[in-house]
DNA sequence: TATTATCTATCTAGTGATAGGTATTTTATT
DNA sequence: AATAAAATACCTATCACTAGATAGATAATA
């Protein structure tokens, strides 16, 4: 059947995810992810011949779902601050309250193995996330562009940063202190 | 000889630290490390039983290297906002000049593997770090301690973002845009 | 002689990947 | 509608290779 085989394909990409989110691209094996969808290995390669392949499909299935998860940056009905607030809590409910990075942050460890195709995605994906907050930032400070562009580089290396810093101290209190600036420069309750 | 094997075992940290640093922990192998020291693997094993006492070793040598190194934060001699700068800068050269990842954030990432030994001394090298760092702001702003940790915090994660985003969108720009509030909030010429 | 540092040779376990087979379901042809 | 052909999704079995690790021999040093 047509679902069948959407349905696997959808669970390998699903515990792909979940393996990589957790260790990283060496972190499993065509095994490991055989054994948790229930088939056997081979089938996995049926469906992605190549890790590389698997690890494409599941960035690009992050990536779109992402993308589409974010609200509309420019929508007037939206108010940025809390766009802002969204983003950033977010970002700690994933690192601080699940114990996991950023697929992509995962990802962008391991670029010297990967296909130059998920190089590119990855890249894509920071630009994606560097643009959405350069307009939020944008209507924040109703600055030029340019200074949009340093606060949101300034906000995602900070939240990259905190969860590094989270994981590496054994300490989720570091997460909130990297991000203090942020949530008190631009405070919910204007 | 005494100094032949201590040679071999400083040889052998150098290779790794080399690998680890490019790579992670999941990079190298012990024939790897053997080829680059010019030894076979079985020797690789004498000196370092396994993966774990090699990789604990190096993250030893390094957080001693690396403290050691860290000027006296509370020297009158020195200024705090060059001492500052040095280590933002130091952190940069690392990055952007050597396109290395700092030893203990690339180890980070693999803390779900790494023997327990490992992890301890990873929490210890962040913490030895905001220490230091938490002494700057001290002098700096001569503010109270929760503020000197707050600053800390926010200016280790913002440097270990930098980083990442350096090397995700491939554009070394980033790295100096995202630590640009801390040049300018602190600057050389005061 | 004992210790140190290295070697050769090998083990077990695991890796990504492939060949070839088998049902099952779709599609095309009669 | 019945049948042949083809595509789909899995399987078993295996390949070549690499991983970390160990046993036991050997040479050099103390």
């Amino acid at each position: 059947m047509v679902s069948d085989k959407v349905n696997t394909k959808s669970k390998i990409q699903d515990v792909a995810e979940g393996f990589i989110i957790k260790g990283g691209y060496d972190s499993f094996s065509f095994r490991d992810i055989a054994e948790a969808v229930g088939i056997k290995s081979a089938s996995v390669h049926y469906h992605y011949p190549t890790k590389g392949d698997l690890v494409a499909a599941v960035m690009a299935r992050y990536i779109s779902h992402f993308s589409s998860q974010l609200p509309d940056p420019l929508s007037v009905e939206l108010n940025p601050i809390e766009m802002l607030h969204g983003f950033i809590d977010g970002f700690k409910v994933k690192v601080v309250d699940q114990g996991n990075m950023s697929l992509c942050t995962m990802l962008t460890w391991n670029k010297s193995v990967l296909p130059d195709v998920v190089c590119e995605e990855l890249a894509s994906f920071y630009n994606i996330i560097l643009d959405w907050l350069i307009k939020i930032f944008m209507r924040l400070d109703s600055v030029n562009d340019e200074k949009a562009q340093l606060q949101a580089n300034q906000l995602f290396a900070c939240l990259h940063g905190a969860s590094i810093l989270a994981q590496g101290t054994n300490n989720a209190n570091c997460f909130d202190q990297a991000v203090a600036y942020w949530r008190m420069t631009y405070p919910l309750t204007a």
